[in-house]
DNA sequence: ATGTTTACCATACAAATGTATGGTATTATA
DNA sequence: TATAATACCATACATTTGTATGGTAAACAT
Protein backbone atom coordinates (compact mmCIF):
# COMPACT_ATOMS: atom_id res chain seq x y z
CA UNK A 1 0.00 0.00 0.00
CA UNK A 2 2.60 2.72 1.20
CA UNK A 3 5.23 2.53 -1.90
CA UNK A 4 8.39 4.42 -1.42
CA UNK A 5 7.94 7.63 -3.63
CA UNK A 6 10.55 9.28 -5.86
CA UNK A 7 12.41 12.14 -4.42
CA UNK A 8 10.51 14.32 -6.48
CA UNK A 9 7.25 12.73 -5.99
CA UNK A 10 8.10 13.59 -2.03
CA UNK A 11 8.66 16.79 -2.38
CA UNK A 12 5.45 17.55 -4.60
CA UNK A 13 3.82 15.43 -1.89
CA UNK A 14 5.22 17.79 0.73
CA UNK A 15 4.19 20.87 -1.21
CA UNK A 16 1.20 19.70 -0.91
CA UNK A 17 0.67 19.32 2.27
CA UNK A 18 2.90 22.72 3.42
CA UNK A 19 -0.11 24.23 1.13
CA UNK A 20 -2.86 22.68 2.88
CA UNK A 21 -1.71 23.59 6.38
CA UNK A 22 -0.63 27.38 5.37
CA UNK A 23 -3.52 28.46 2.92
CA UNK A 24 -5.76 25.70 4.01
CA UNK A 25 -6.25 24.78 0.32
CA UNK A 26 -4.74 22.35 -1.84
CA UNK A 27 -3.19 23.80 -4.49
CA UNK A 28 -4.23 23.68 -8.51
CA UNK A 29 -2.47 21.44 -11.02
CA UNK A 30 -1.20 24.81 -11.72
CA UNK A 31 0.35 25.86 -8.52
CA UNK A 32 2.47 22.99 -8.48
CA UNK A 33 3.77 22.99 -11.71
CA UNK A 34 4.26 26.86 -11.47
CA UNK A 35 6.38 26.45 -8.58
CA UNK A 36 8.46 23.83 -9.64
CA UNK A 37 8.95 25.42 -13.02
CA UNK A 38 7.40 22.82 -14.83
CA UNK A 39 5.97 24.22 -17.99
CA UNK A 40 2.30 22.44 -18.47
CA UNK A 41 0.20 20.52 -16.04
CA UNK A 42 0.46 17.23 -17.92
CA UNK A 43 3.35 16.68 -15.54
CA UNK A 44 1.77 17.53 -11.90
CA UNK A 45 -0.71 15.69 -13.47
CA UNK A 46 1.56 12.41 -14.12
CA UNK A 47 3.08 13.12 -10.73
CA UNK A 48 -0.26 12.65 -8.86
CA UNK A 49 -1.42 9.95 -10.64
CA UNK A 50 2.06 8.45 -9.00
CA UNK A 51 1.59 9.20 -5.52
CA UNK A 52 -1.87 8.61 -5.78
CA UNK A 53 -1.01 4.59 -7.20
CA UNK A 54 1.51 4.62 -4.20
CA UNK A 55 -1.52 5.54 -1.55
CA UNK A 56 -0.47 9.28 -0.09
CA UNK A 57 -3.09 11.14 -1.88
CA UNK A 58 -6.71 10.65 -3.36
CA UNK A 59 -7.81 12.98 -5.92
CA UNK A 60 -11.58 13.87 -6.76
CA UNK A 61 -12.18 13.28 -10.26
CA UNK A 62 -12.41 16.33 -11.91
CA UNK A 63 -12.94 18.92 -8.95
CA UNK A 64 -10.69 22.16 -8.87
CA UNK A 65 -7.59 21.31 -5.58
CA UNK A 66 -9.36 18.26 -4.81
CA UNK A 67 -6.21 16.76 -3.54
CA UNK A 68 -6.76 14.81 -0.52
CA UNK A 69 -4.42 13.55 1.78
CA UNK A 70 -4.77 10.01 3.65
CA UNK A 71 -2.25 9.65 5.37
CA UNK A 72 -2.98 9.67 9.14
CA UNK A 73 -0.10 11.72 10.05
CA UNK A 74 -1.44 14.44 8.43
CA UNK A 75 -4.37 14.37 10.73
CA UNK A 76 -1.88 15.44 13.37
CA UNK A 77 -0.74 18.96 12.09
CA UNK A 78 2.04 20.76 14.28
CA UNK A 79 1.25 23.78 16.40
CA UNK A 80 3.97 25.63 17.89
CA UNK A 81 3.79 26.49 21.48
CA UNK A 82 4.57 30.06 22.48
CA UNK A 83 5.55 29.27 25.96
CA UNK A 84 5.21 27.74 29.69
CA UNK A 85 3.23 29.26 32.12
CA UNK A 86 3.64 27.92 35.83
CA UNK A 87 2.76 29.56 38.49
CA UNK A 88 5.81 31.12 40.80
CA UNK A 89 7.74 31.68 37.72
CA UNK A 90 7.72 34.30 35.32
CA UNK A 91 5.48 33.06 31.85
CA UNK A 92 8.12 32.64 29.60
CA UNK A 93 6.91 33.64 25.80
CA UNK A 94 9.79 32.91 23.70
CA UNK A 95 9.70 34.62 20.03
CA UNK A 96 10.64 30.96 19.26
CA UNK A 97 8.91 28.02 19.93
CA UNK A 98 9.83 25.90 22.56
CA UNK A 99 8.07 22.86 21.62
CA UNK A 100 5.52 21.94 19.30
CA UNK A 101 2.26 19.80 19.91
CA UNK A 102 0.43 17.12 17.62
CA UNK A 103 -2.70 18.02 17.81
CA UNK A 104 -5.51 16.60 16.24
CA UNK A 105 -6.99 18.68 13.61
CA UNK A 106 -10.18 19.69 15.22
CA UNK A 107 -10.75 22.70 13.46
CA UNK A 108 -8.11 26.10 13.23
CA UNK A 109 -7.54 28.12 16.17
CA UNK A 110 -8.62 31.75 16.36
CA UNK A 111 -7.09 33.82 14.69
CA UNK A 112 -3.51 35.30 16.81
CA UNK A 113 -4.21 33.00 19.68
CA UNK A 114 -1.37 31.01 21.03
CA UNK A 115 -0.49 28.04 23.10
CA UNK A 116 0.57 27.44 26.06
CA UNK A 117 2.27 24.13 28.21
CA UNK A 118 1.59 23.95 31.47
CA UNK A 119 3.92 23.30 33.95
CA UNK A 120 3.77 22.47 37.20
CA UNK A 121 0.36 21.67 39.12
CA UNK A 122 -0.52 25.03 40.52
CA UNK A 123 -3.12 25.11 38.26
CA UNK A 124 -4.77 21.78 39.49
CA UNK A 125 -7.75 23.55 40.80
CA UNK A 126 -8.87 24.97 37.35
CA UNK A 127 -8.36 20.88 36.55
CA UNK A 128 -5.62 21.74 34.17
CA UNK A 129 -2.55 19.73 34.75
CA UNK A 130 1.29 19.35 33.56
CA UNK A 131 1.56 18.72 30.16
CA UNK A 132 -2.05 20.24 29.23
CA UNK A 133 -2.27 23.17 26.72
CA UNK A 134 -4.09 25.86 26.95
CA UNK A 135 -5.72 28.11 24.31
CA UNK A 136 -4.71 31.80 24.57
CA UNK A 137 -7.25 34.23 22.71
CA UNK A 138 -5.13 38.15 23.65
CA UNK A 139 -7.83 39.55 21.77
CA UNK A 140 -11.01 39.38 23.44
CA UNK A 141 -11.49 41.53 26.60
CA UNK A 142 -12.18 39.19 29.80
CA UNK A 143 -15.36 39.57 31.14
CA UNK A 144 -16.24 38.67 34.95
CA UNK A 145 -16.03 34.91 35.19
CA UNK A 146 -13.93 34.02 32.29
CA UNK A 147 -10.23 32.30 32.94
CA UNK A 148 -6.95 34.31 32.30
CA UNK A 149 -4.02 33.99 31.99
CA UNK A 150 -2.12 36.54 33.53
CA UNK A 151 1.02 37.68 35.07
CA UNK A 152 1.38 39.14 38.51
CA UNK A 153 4.44 40.02 39.67
CA UNK A 154 6.41 38.14 37.16
CA UNK A 155 4.41 34.93 38.27
CA UNK A 156 1.96 33.53 35.90
CA UNK A 157 -1.45 32.84 37.18
CA UNK A 158 -4.74 31.04 35.10
CA UNK A 159 -7.82 31.92 37.14
CA UNK A 160 -10.90 33.03 37.05
CA UNK A 161 -11.48 37.11 36.51
CA UNK A 162 -13.53 39.72 38.05
CA UNK A 163 -13.72 43.03 37.85
CA UNK A 164 -14.82 45.16 40.69
CA UNK A 165 -15.18 49.05 41.07
CA UNK A 166 -11.30 49.70 42.09
CA UNK A 167 -9.86 46.23 41.94
CA UNK A 168 -9.42 42.97 40.10
CA UNK A 169 -9.79 39.76 41.72
CA UNK A 170 -8.54 36.39 40.55
CA UNK A 171 -10.44 33.45 42.22
CA UNK A 172 -8.90 30.22 42.02
CA UNK A 173 -11.41 27.31 41.67
CA UNK A 174 -11.08 26.33 44.96
CA UNK A 175 -13.22 28.30 47.08
CA UNK A 176 -10.77 27.15 49.88
CA UNK A 177 -7.91 30.18 48.25
CA UNK A 178 -9.02 33.43 49.16
CA UNK A 179 -9.63 35.64 46.13
CA UNK A 180 -6.72 37.65 45.03
CA UNK A 181 -7.12 41.31 45.10
CA UNK A 182 -4.91 43.44 42.52
CA UNK A 183 -5.30 47.06 42.95
CA UNK A 184 -6.87 48.97 39.17
CA UNK A 185 -3.25 50.79 38.96
CA UNK A 186 -0.96 48.08 40.29
CA UNK A 187 1.64 47.79 37.83
CA UNK A 188 3.29 44.70 38.06
CA UNK A 189 -0.19 43.25 36.65
CA UNK A 190 -0.96 42.34 33.30
CA UNK A 191 -3.75 40.42 31.65
CA UNK A 192 -1.71 38.16 28.82
CA UNK A 193 -5.20 36.94 27.45
CA UNK A 194 -8.47 35.08 28.17
CA UNK A 195 -8.44 30.81 28.29
CA UNK A 196 -10.82 30.03 25.44
CA UNK A 197 -9.98 25.74 25.87
CA UNK A 198 -7.59 23.16 27.37
CA UNK A 199 -6.35 20.27 24.89
CA UNK A 200 -4.70 17.55 26.29
CA UNK A 201 -3.47 14.70 24.09
CA UNK A 202 -3.54 11.22 25.31
CA UNK A 203 -0.59 9.99 23.53
CA UNK A 204 1.86 12.09 25.84
CA UNK A 205 0.35 10.13 28.43
CA UNK A 206 1.24 6.68 26.89
CA UNK A 207 4.68 5.03 28.41
CA UNK B 1 -16.83 45.88 11.65
CA UNK B 2 -18.92 42.72 12.45
CA UNK B 3 -21.90 43.57 11.49
CA UNK B 4 -24.99 41.11 11.71
CA UNK B 5 -25.72 38.57 8.80
CA UNK B 6 -29.26 38.21 7.25
CA UNK B 7 -30.40 34.98 7.91
CA UNK B 8 -29.74 33.69 4.58
CA UNK B 9 -26.55 35.08 4.61
CA UNK B 10 -25.71 33.64 7.56
CA UNK B 11 -26.76 30.01 6.01
CA UNK B 12 -24.37 30.60 3.21
CA UNK B 13 -21.48 31.05 6.17
CA UNK B 14 -22.45 28.24 8.11
CA UNK B 15 -22.77 26.10 4.76
CA UNK B 16 -19.20 27.31 3.92
CA UNK B 17 -17.70 26.58 7.08
CA UNK B 18 -19.67 23.00 7.39
CA UNK B 19 -18.00 22.57 3.90
CA UNK B 20 -14.47 23.26 5.04
CA UNK B 21 -14.71 21.18 8.22
CA UNK B 22 -15.99 17.83 6.20
CA UNK B 23 -14.55 18.22 2.62
CA UNK B 24 -11.53 20.43 4.20
CA UNK B 25 -12.20 22.28 1.06
CA UNK B 26 -13.93 25.67 0.68
CA UNK B 27 -17.06 25.37 -1.93
CA UNK B 28 -16.95 27.01 -4.99
CA UNK B 29 -19.58 29.59 -5.99
CA UNK B 30 -21.37 26.26 -8.01
CA UNK B 31 -21.37 24.44 -4.73
CA UNK B 32 -23.14 27.35 -3.02
CA UNK B 33 -25.63 27.90 -5.74
CA UNK B 34 -26.26 23.94 -6.27
CA UNK B 35 -27.26 23.63 -2.76
CA UNK B 36 -29.23 26.55 -2.17
CA UNK B 37 -31.47 25.92 -5.45
CA UNK B 38 -29.90 29.21 -6.86
CA UNK B 39 -30.28 28.97 -10.73
CA UNK B 40 -26.82 31.20 -11.14
CA UNK B 41 -23.27 31.57 -9.58
CA UNK B 42 -23.91 35.18 -9.76
CA UNK B 43 -26.33 35.27 -6.88
CA UNK B 44 -23.95 33.26 -4.30
CA UNK B 45 -21.26 36.02 -5.55
CA UNK B 46 -23.43 39.01 -4.38
CA UNK B 47 -23.86 37.11 -1.04
CA UNK B 48 -20.26 36.46 -0.99
CA UNK B 49 -19.85 40.14 -1.48
CA UNK B 50 -22.46 41.39 1.36
CA UNK B 51 -20.43 38.73 3.38
CA UNK B 52 -17.11 39.53 2.96
CA UNK B 53 -18.76 43.35 3.36
CA UNK B 54 -19.55 42.68 6.80
CA UNK B 55 -16.27 41.25 7.32
CA UNK B 56 -16.96 37.40 7.90
CA UNK B 57 -15.10 35.71 5.08
CA UNK B 58 -12.23 37.53 2.95
CA UNK B 59 -12.51 36.07 -0.48
CA UNK B 60 -9.24 35.91 -2.83
CA UNK B 61 -10.23 37.20 -6.12
CA UNK B 62 -10.27 35.27 -8.90
CA UNK B 63 -8.70 31.81 -7.13
CA UNK B 64 -10.87 28.81 -7.16
CA UNK B 65 -12.51 28.10 -3.61
CA UNK B 66 -10.68 31.33 -2.04
CA UNK B 67 -13.31 32.02 0.44
CA UNK B 68 -11.31 32.22 3.83
CA UNK B 69 -13.13 32.63 6.68
CA UNK B 70 -11.94 35.33 9.02
CA UNK B 71 -14.71 35.84 11.46
CA UNK B 72 -14.26 34.95 15.40
CA UNK B 73 -16.96 32.47 15.79
CA UNK B 74 -16.67 30.93 12.96
CA UNK B 75 -13.52 29.68 14.89
CA UNK B 76 -15.70 27.88 16.73
CA UNK B 77 -17.28 25.43 14.91
CA UNK B 78 -19.69 23.71 16.17
CA UNK B 79 -19.39 19.88 16.62
CA UNK B 80 -21.81 17.64 17.35
CA UNK B 81 -21.34 15.38 20.36
CA UNK B 82 -22.26 12.11 19.94
CA UNK B 83 -22.74 10.22 23.18
CA UNK B 84 -22.26 10.90 27.18
CA UNK B 85 -20.28 8.43 28.88
CA UNK B 86 -19.90 8.16 32.73
CA UNK B 87 -19.37 5.59 34.56
CA UNK B 88 -21.77 2.80 35.77
CA UNK B 89 -24.18 4.24 32.89
CA UNK B 90 -24.23 2.70 29.85
CA UNK B 91 -22.77 3.97 26.62
CA UNK B 92 -25.62 6.08 25.59
CA UNK B 93 -24.28 6.78 21.78
CA UNK B 94 -27.56 8.80 20.24
CA UNK B 95 -28.05 8.30 16.27
CA UNK B 96 -28.80 12.32 16.62
CA UNK B 97 -26.49 14.32 18.31
CA UNK B 98 -27.52 15.09 21.84
CA UNK B 99 -25.24 18.53 21.95
CA UNK B 100 -23.29 20.54 19.99
CA UNK B 101 -20.02 22.04 21.37
CA UNK B 102 -18.15 24.64 20.17
CA UNK B 103 -14.98 23.69 19.42
CA UNK B 104 -11.69 25.88 18.80
CA UNK B 105 -10.40 25.09 15.05
CA UNK B 106 -6.95 24.49 16.08
CA UNK B 107 -7.21 21.22 13.27
CA UNK B 108 -9.43 18.95 11.87
CA UNK B 109 -10.19 15.54 13.82
CA UNK B 110 -9.08 12.43 12.28
CA UNK B 111 -11.69 11.22 10.16
CA UNK B 112 -14.24 9.10 11.75
CA UNK B 113 -13.63 10.58 14.98
CA UNK B 114 -16.19 10.90 17.38
CA UNK B 115 -16.68 13.26 20.50
CA UNK B 116 -18.57 12.03 24.01
CA UNK B 117 -19.20 14.55 26.19
CA UNK B 118 -18.02 13.41 30.06
CA UNK B 119 -20.47 12.95 32.57
CA UNK B 120 -20.04 12.56 36.33
CA UNK B 121 -16.85 12.37 37.88
CA UNK B 122 -15.64 8.62 37.74
CA UNK B 123 -13.17 9.59 35.50
CA UNK B 124 -10.88 12.07 37.25
CA UNK B 125 -8.30 9.58 38.07
CA UNK B 126 -7.22 10.19 34.34
CA UNK B 127 -8.11 13.79 35.01
CA UNK B 128 -11.47 14.06 32.90
CA UNK B 129 -14.12 15.70 34.25
CA UNK B 130 -17.77 16.79 33.84
CA UNK B 131 -18.19 18.67 30.78
CA UNK B 132 -15.11 17.56 29.23
CA UNK B 133 -15.46 16.53 25.50
CA UNK B 134 -13.54 13.72 24.99
CA UNK B 135 -12.12 12.28 21.09
CA UNK B 136 -12.19 9.14 20.28
CA UNK B 137 -10.85 7.56 17.43
CA UNK B 138 -12.48 4.25 16.59
CA UNK B 139 -10.64 3.31 13.84
CA UNK B 140 -6.86 2.91 15.76
CA UNK B 141 -5.70 -0.57 17.35
CA UNK B 142 -5.29 0.23 20.48
CA UNK B 143 -2.01 -0.46 21.20
CA UNK B 144 -0.74 -1.05 24.98
CA UNK B 145 -0.63 2.05 27.46
CA UNK B 146 -3.24 4.04 25.37
CA UNK B 147 -6.02 5.65 26.66
CA UNK B 148 -9.56 3.22 25.62
CA UNK B 149 -13.37 4.30 26.35
CA UNK B 150 -14.95 0.62 26.04
CA UNK B 151 -17.89 -0.90 27.36
CA UNK B 152 -17.87 -3.53 29.80
CA UNK B 153 -21.22 -5.21 31.39
CA UNK B 154 -23.33 -2.18 30.03
CA UNK B 155 -21.19 0.53 32.08
CA UNK B 156 -18.40 2.71 30.05
CA UNK B 157 -15.04 3.86 31.14
CA UNK B 158 -12.12 4.86 29.92
CA UNK B 159 -8.95 3.57 31.05
CA UNK B 160 -5.67 2.68 29.40
CA UNK B 161 -5.56 -0.51 28.13
CA UNK B 162 -3.14 -3.24 28.02
CA UNK B 163 -3.04 -6.39 26.01
CA UNK B 164 -1.99 -9.58 27.83
CA UNK B 165 -1.48 -12.95 26.40
CA UNK B 166 -4.96 -14.06 27.26
CA UNK B 167 -6.48 -10.99 29.23
CA UNK B 168 -7.00 -7.56 28.62
CA UNK B 169 -6.19 -5.06 31.62
CA UNK B 170 -7.34 -1.69 31.87
CA UNK B 171 -5.66 0.27 34.73
CA UNK B 172 -6.80 3.62 36.11
CA UNK B 173 -4.51 6.34 36.52
CA UNK B 174 -4.87 6.07 40.34
CA UNK B 175 -2.88 3.16 41.60
CA UNK B 176 -4.73 2.54 44.80
CA UNK B 177 -7.29 0.70 42.26
CA UNK B 178 -6.58 -2.66 41.17
CA UNK B 179 -6.49 -3.26 37.33
CA UNK B 180 -9.86 -4.65 35.96
CA UNK B 181 -8.90 -8.03 34.28
CA UNK B 182 -10.97 -9.51 31.36
CA UNK B 183 -11.10 -12.77 29.71
CA UNK B 184 -10.39 -12.38 26.37
CA UNK B 185 -13.49 -14.02 25.23
CA UNK B 186 -15.36 -12.48 27.68
CA UNK B 187 -18.57 -11.17 25.91
CA UNK B 188 -19.52 -8.12 27.75
CA UNK B 189 -16.72 -6.14 26.61
CA UNK B 190 -16.28 -4.17 23.42
CA UNK B 191 -13.75 -1.26 23.12
CA UNK B 192 -15.12 1.91 21.68
CA UNK B 193 -11.82 3.75 20.39
CA UNK B 194 -9.12 5.23 21.61
CA UNK B 195 -9.28 8.22 23.16
CA UNK B 196 -6.87 10.48 21.21
CA UNK B 197 -7.45 13.60 23.51
CA UNK B 198 -9.35 15.95 25.37
CA UNK B 199 -11.08 19.19 25.22
CA UNK B 200 -12.59 21.27 28.09
CA UNK B 201 -13.98 24.38 27.02
CA UNK B 202 -13.25 27.67 29.42
CA UNK B 203 -16.40 28.92 28.23
CA UNK B 204 -18.93 26.26 29.90
CA UNK B 205 -17.24 26.96 33.71
CA UNK B 206 -18.68 30.36 33.47
CA UNK B 207 -21.28 31.60 35.38
C1' DA C 1 19.02 -5.74 -26.48
C1' DT C 2 14.42 -4.70 -24.96
C1' DG C 3 11.04 -3.26 -22.11
C1' DT C 4 9.66 -0.38 -18.00
C1' DT C 5 9.65 3.31 -15.10
C1' DT C 6 10.61 8.03 -14.38
C1' DA C 7 10.58 12.78 -15.77
C1' DC C 8 9.69 16.02 -18.60
C1' DC C 9 7.64 18.48 -23.10
C1' DA C 10 3.68 20.30 -26.34
C1' DT C 11 -0.91 20.84 -27.69
C1' DA C 12 -5.85 20.49 -27.35
C1' DC C 13 -10.43 20.52 -25.21
C1' DA C 14 -14.53 20.42 -22.40
C1' DA C 15 -16.07 21.75 -18.20
C1' DA C 16 -15.71 24.48 -14.20
C1' DT C 17 -14.99 28.83 -12.19
C1' DG C 18 -15.03 33.66 -10.97
C1' DT C 19 -16.61 37.85 -12.65
C1' DA C 20 -19.37 41.51 -14.96
C1' DT C 21 -23.57 43.69 -16.34
C1' DG C 22 -28.26 44.52 -16.31
C1' DG C 23 -32.90 43.45 -14.77
C1' DT C 24 -37.07 42.52 -11.35
C1' DA C 25 -39.41 42.38 -6.97
C1' DT C 26 -39.63 42.82 -2.06
C1' DT C 27 -38.49 44.73 2.23
C1' DA C 28 -36.36 48.01 5.29
C1' DT C 29 -34.99 52.62 6.34
C1' DA C 30 -34.77 57.60 6.29
C1' DT D 1 -42.54 58.90 -0.17
C1' DA D 2 -38.03 58.22 -1.78
C1' DT D 3 -33.99 55.48 -1.22
C1' DA D 4 -31.31 52.00 -0.09
C1' DA D 5 -30.47 47.22 0.87
C1' DT D 6 -31.80 42.51 0.05
C1' DA D 7 -32.69 38.56 -2.79
C1' DC D 8 -33.10 36.64 -6.69
C1' DC D 9 -32.95 36.09 -12.21
C1' DA D 10 -30.54 35.80 -17.05
C1' DT D 11 -26.79 36.03 -20.08
C1' DA D 12 -22.05 36.55 -21.36
C1' DC D 13 -16.96 36.11 -21.12
C1' DA D 14 -12.13 35.28 -20.06
C1' DT D 15 -9.50 32.23 -17.34
C1' DT D 16 -8.62 28.46 -14.76
C1' DT D 17 -8.71 23.78 -14.18
C1' DG D 18 -8.53 18.90 -14.88
C1' DT D 19 -7.86 15.70 -18.37
C1' DA D 20 -6.33 13.36 -22.65
C1' DT D 21 -3.02 12.19 -26.12
C1' DG D 22 1.32 11.79 -28.05
C1' DG D 23 6.27 12.54 -28.00
C1' DT D 24 11.39 12.71 -26.17
C1' DA D 25 15.10 11.34 -23.23
C1' DA D 26 17.41 9.17 -19.48
C1' DA D 27 17.88 5.48 -15.94
C1' DC D 28 17.20 0.91 -14.76
C1' DA D 29 16.00 -4.02 -14.97
C1' DT D 30 15.46 -8.38 -17.49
Amino acid sequence: MAKELTSIQLKILNFIVERVKVDNLPPTLADIANFFGYKNRATVQQHLSAIEKKGYIKRNAKLSRGIELTFEDKFFVPKPVLGEVAAGNPLTIYPDSIDTVQLPTIAKMPRDSFLLKVKGDSLKDAYIFTGDIIIVNPNIDPSNGKFVAAILDDAAVVKRFFRKSNTIELHSENPEYNPIVIDKNYPNFKIVGVVVGVYRSMDKMVG
